[in-house]
RNA sequence: UCCUCAGUAGCUCAAUGGCAGAGCAUCCGGCUGUUAACCGGAGGGUUGUAGGUUCGAGUCCUACCUGAGGAGCCA
């Protein structure tokens, strides 16, 4: 049996003969020339069957092909300047592994396709050369993320998805059955990664989040991955270095290695290129001044809307870092500012172009007084968190760390209107299916 | 949960309260360089559901269902 070439290696055996294998992703005919474009995940080429060159077989079964059955080309490949990749390949033999009905043709046709009806069928949707690209840039993203944290001396910790109990209260908790109990998927690592920090000092946790919130918006998604890094000894301002060194990292990751992509996704490349380190910082006093005064209503203590995230990283052509948002509209493991206690010491990461928040996090409470004492403010089940008072009670330190969310920074790199095209199977609020 | 908008052929959409239409997809025919190929022809409909107004409803009214956008909340 003849070795198979992937596409995307073809111009490593020009003038050679080759087995490509895919899908029919479109197909032409002239009468006695036929056009196959194959697909194999890799990319695309076009497949020239003419009539005289080939055995009446092959250009018959040729003739019946349909859209996305499954094939194997045999041909020589030819450099041609009329082929958008630059190669072509003149057929000699074709083996069809499953041909599409006619009967019930491929759903998702060249054409316009409403997004109720795209997402119904979002398994054979992500077949697309849009979300083919846009599937690779996530990748990318999330492999330049392990990479960033991986050569920095970070050791990956993975928490549990099973947890007995909320991190920040349990109104937005999905809850399962766990034997005779009951559990709850979770929906950050953060406070296992305060407990792996004091154990290997620099760590970070990479997996799904869940959050049970009714939010019908283009940002939102009930299941998420979202990475999470937390230091000890480790300050808010140290996160920011880490938080803009990390992102840097990753935008240039994707430029470097995912242009193509990009580009097909008609991404304003310009954009990504002025994300350098450093970030401009401002505190949230400054942010609330600068709402005001681009005529917001907001007032000093309450939190940002998705408008005002809008304005304020509007300002910036870099991705911006808010500080030191008020203590009461923060988590209760976040650490006061001992300076004024009325802010808290942490950060958010606003991408630009109004694509809002895409990173929180800050510096956690190290005192075991402040933090039973918060645990009680926010009515918190105090037993469910005595091994968390515990990290603060043997060898206590200052320690910081953010959150991002994977689809939200995939979003913004792509230059996307919706989270839900960043992840192969989106669940949102009213999408369970496929 | 609240507000706004939408639902007509497999898909995307037209149709002043008066005969249910087009493009794409599919099928048949034509074409040796097509790039969402093109040209000719054919089949394809319980207009989301249930009521109501009217001589007559895809169109107007009511309720419900489904979806989309936004708000709140968040990454």
């Amino acid at each position: 049996m003849m070795k198979h070439t992937y596409i995307e290696d073809v111009g490593k055996h020009d003038g050679e003969e080759v087995t490509l294998r895919g899908w029919v992703h479109n197909k032409r005919s002239s009468g006695k020339i036929q056009f196959v474009i194959l697909r194999d995940g890799t990319g695309y080429i076009q497949g020239v069957i003419v009539k005289n060159a080939v055995s009446p077989q092959v250009f018959a079964d040729a003739d019946t092909l349909t859209h996305e059955s499954s094939i194997e080309l045999t041909g020589k490949v030819r450099a041609d300047s009329r082929a958008p990749s630059g190669f072509e390949l003149d057929v000699r033999g074709l083996k069809i592994y499953q041909e599409v009905s006619k009967d019930e043709p491929f759903p998702i046709t060249p054409k316009e396709h409403g997004i109720e009806f795209l997402m119904d069928h979002r398994h054979l949707w992500i077949r697309s050369t849009r979300q083919r690209a846009i599937l690779k840039v996530r990748h990318e993203i999330i492999k330049a993320v392990r990479d960033f944290f991986d050569d920095d001396g970070f050791t990956l910790c993975d928490t549990p998805v099973l947890t007995p109990a909320a991190c920040e209260g349990t109104t937005t908790l999905f809850e399962v059955k766990y034997f005779e109990d009951k559990a709850f998927l979770t929906q950050s690592g953060q406070l296992y990664n305060e407990a792996t920090a004091e154990a290997l000092g620099k760590v970070y946790c990479f997996g799904p989040t869940f959050r049970a919130e009714k939010s019908k918006t283009r940002r939102h998604l009930t299941e998420f991955w979202m990475v999470e890094p937390e230091v000890a000894y480790a300050t808010v301002d140290d996160m920011m270095d880490l938080a803009e060194r990390m992102i840097t990292f990753v935008v240039q990751r994707c430029l470097v290695r995912r242009s193509e992509e990009l580009k097909a996704l008609e991404r304003d490349l310009s954009m990504l290129e002025k994300v350098s380190v450093p970030f401009p910082r401002i505190s949230y006093d400054e942010a609330v001044a600068l709402l005001q005064k681009h005529g917001s209503e907001i007032q000093w203590g309450s939190d940002f809307g998705g408008g005002d995230e809008t304005i304020i990283s509007q300002q910036f052509d870099k991705p911006v870092m808010v500080h030191r948002y008020p203590t009461a509209v923060k988590a209760f493991y976040m650490e006061p500012d001992p300076a004024r206690p009325e802010v808290a010491l942490c950060v958010d990461v606003l991408a630009p172009e109004g694509y809002g928040e895409i990173v929180g996090g800050g510096q956690r409470i190290a005192s075991y007084d402040l933090l039973a004492q918060r645990i009680k403010e926010h009515d918190l089940p105090r037993e469910a968190f005595e091994w968390y008072l515990d990290l603060r009670k043997f060898g206590s330190v200052p320690h910081s760390g953010f959150g991002m969310g994977i689809e939200r920074a995939v979003t913004w790199i792509c230059g996307l209107e919706h989270v839900r095209e960043t992840i192969p199977f989106p669940r949102m609020l009213y999408r369970l299916n496929p």
